[in-house]
DNA sequence: GCTTTGACACTAA
DNA sequence: CTTAGTGCCAAAG
């Protein structure tokens, strides 16, 4: 039984459109937590990727972020997917942020 | 049940 | 722009 904090998250998780993303920050204050590390810390012990898309989750200065912990290979697989669903990345960099947030 | 770790963020230099 | 330092919370050891 995972805790309430993740749960949450992972409704918040389905809850992004696709071709939309987040940051770590952003659902950190929807779940009204105020480090946004703890939310890392939650997609980490994700218990299915697949039906929680974590990979729609980056961190607020536009990098990608991790997948699976800073495996490089996951990190790109990540970045394959995000780029699958619309979103510029280069130089695993974000380019139009802004432009991919997921307005709540 | 305390200590360490980490898929982050912010500020300062 | 980059590097360094600090804070922060939850899970794992």
């Amino acid at each position: 039984m995972a805790a309430l904090f993740q749960q949450e998250l992972y409704l918040l998780l389905q809850s992004i459109p696709k071709g939309k993303i987040t940051t770590y920050k952003i659902l950190a204050q929807k779940l009204n937590v105020p480090s946004a590390r703890a939310i890392g810390q939650a997609l980490k012990h994700n218990p299915d990727p697949i039906k929680y898309p974590c990979y729609r989750v980056v961190k607020s200065n536009g990098e990608i972020g991790g997948y699976y912990g800073n495996n490089h290979w996951f990190i790109q697989e990540k970045i394959k997917k995000l780029e699958a669903e619309g979103i510029v990345i280069k130089d695993c960099r974000i380019q139009n942020i802004k432009n991919c947030l997921h307005n709540y």
